[in-house]
DNA sequence: CTGTTAGCGCATTCAA
DNA sequence: TTGAATGCGCTAACAG
């Protein structure tokens, strides 16, 4: 059986609450203090954390929720996330959702169960409802990557539609006009990138054929076929944009299997930065997400209500009501993937 | 404030240990059952853990403690372990060590404090100290990927000697002679994997210059440094054996630097699957661990475990002090990066 | 600075 | 089958 502060109380005399006091930082003298330390030792006397959230009504837990743990642009955010919470005294209960809504919605109701103090959640479902059991026990939320549309949660992420606009004017400036898309809207994600892709296109009046634009989920599989069509045309494109991961992954896999060269024979920019790339050759012209960044932010915006909640005799900011999604740009980092036309 | 199951009694009528019976099973009277249901449903009442765990002393919760998160071999380990213990009822409690064993062993210290029904964890320290408080605690541990030698923990990996051995035969079989290794001495894997290259090389009584024997660390700078340092060599190797994956995507990325062509002047095998391969042109043939094998039988072993002690009253299998390790063969898996010589 | 007391929400005796 | 009482280990008043 574990040791508990009554056995320390019985080892050292003192009271349970002044032993509680030194677990808690108080101030004693310094020969309690060093009875219980000795005591501590002696009895390899670890905090038992249920009991202690139980009366404190926290468990210094934040819960993460992610759609998808194993992949790569969510474990290097769950790493990020992880560094900021335990600098902050809390740790991360990662709850993987697989892709499935109905596994997504009892991760939430899990951990509401297990009373985290808070919950950081990069969603499969596009509407807030299955949040409520969170709302309802009052638990903060941060949202990360995909916002939920309509439900005042913040979420933090980059531009997508931006900086999809801006990957497609870099092949427009290198003198691409017959550029391919391959995206998803499936994914909010997806449709926020396939905007920009197309805003950019209306705005230089360049026209591109129906069977450049191959819109379907952000999968290897899908990167791979609408490569492999985009290849069979008559009419190449001379440039590809390719809308996350996945699709990247299969869409070179494609090429690769081809007798074209990229960017001799066609040009490609991707979505999603990832060590990986560094496989590829050439090296791939990347939109690259701030992956630290948004971790910071999102842990950061968490930490602060953690904080706020604790003082909650002081009610502040009563604009802000209208929680904002935090924006981050993304930034391009140029490889040798995009050939220039004349 | 959330709901308690003394709001369910005030709701109902019924007493306390009623509900209670209700929440863990029991069987009471159909009305009764009903009455509580539609209680539950108004109230939203969810049940705190912390509480139940407090007197039951059991959270339902492995804590997993993995040596790095950032990376794919760790968070596909993760997925799978995680879709098990989800089947079983277990939520698992992610801990980072960020390849640093002070946190490791905070990790271990602070799942003991969250009482932790059992532990996953893929070490970064080579003793077994560490885990003192777990053990202390009574808490089943299995370890993965990584023994804890002479610990007495069981351990689930694969034969790491037995695969690397059998990569180099196949670089051997094809006909090459001047075979490179980049490696680790510096993580057990690392050591096991070169002890089973060099037998190779010992059985086939084939010398290697000492330049081609790379030793460092699982990093991709090693992996790089080490492949630019063999394409400047006078006499190249023909073949070159990578030691795991950060080797190989730093090793792939000097190579796809140089003018020199894969496999037509250089083959490669690697060790470590990854998607991620899917990438490199041409396909790396590959040594390929069974992630998901690895996973179900942690997860099992610490299961099995986990139901042992539940009637604890049946002591068995007096013959099992010495529970060895769990050896999965691994699998290589041909691409197209090994050329035959003659 | 220290000790006494009460109670967090629940499971589990033991009676009824 | 149900209910009343007890305690899990700890913190948080309050009093000394």
């Amino acid at each position: 059986m574990a040791a508990t502060i009554k056995d320390i109380k019985d080892l050292t005399g003192l009271s349970l609450a002044t032993i509680s006091k030194y677990l808690n930082g108080g101030n004693l003298l310094p020969e309690n203090k060093e009875k219980i330390e000795q005591a501590i030792a002696e009895l390899h006397y670890e905090v038992n954390e249920m009991a202690r959230g139980l009366v404190t009504s926290k468990s210094k837990v934040i819960g993460v929720v992610v759609f998808d743990i194993a992949n790569v642009f969510t474990c290097t955010l769950l790493k990020y996330l992880g560094e900021r919470f335990r600098e902050a005294g809390y740790a991360a209960m990662i709850c993987d959702s697989q892709n499935d809504a109905q596994l997504e919605a009892e991760n939430v109701r899990f951990l509401v169960s297990k009373k985290v103090d808070g919950m950081i959640i990069i969603p499969v479902e596009q509407t807030a409802g299955f949040l409520e059991p969170a709302l309802r026990a009052d638990i903060p939320i941060v949202l990360m990557d995909r916002s939920l549309e309509g439900s005042g949660i913040p979420c933090v992420k980059v531009n997508n539609r931006m900086a999809s606009y801006q990957a497609m004017e870099m092949l427009y400036n290198y003198g691409h006009r017959r550029i391919a898309v391959i995206g998803s809207d499936r994914e909010l994600t997806g449709r926020e990138r396939l905007n920009g892709c197309l805003q950019l296109l209306k705005d230089k009046k360049t026209d591109i054929p129906a069977s450049y634009l191959k819109i379907g989920r952000h999968s290897i599989e899908h990167g791979y076929n609408s490569m492999q069509e985009l290849l069979e045309l008559k009419e190449l494109p001379t440039a590809v944009f390719l809308g996350n991961f996945e699709i990247i992954l299969g869409a070179v896999m494609a090429l690769n299997e081809s007798p074209l060269q990229c960017p001799s024979d066609i040009s490609l920019i991707g979505f999603d930065d990832l060590i990986i790339s560094n496989l590829s050759n050439p090296r791939l012209t990347l939109v690259v997400q701030p992956l630290r960044d948004l971790a910071d932010n999102a842990a950061g915006l968490l930490l602060e209500r953690l904080q706020n909640n604790k003082n909650t005799s002081v009610e502040i900011d009563p604009d802000n009501q209208k929680q904002g999604d935090l924006i981050l740009p993304a930034l391009i980092v140029e490889g040798s993937s995009i050939a220039r036309r004349v």
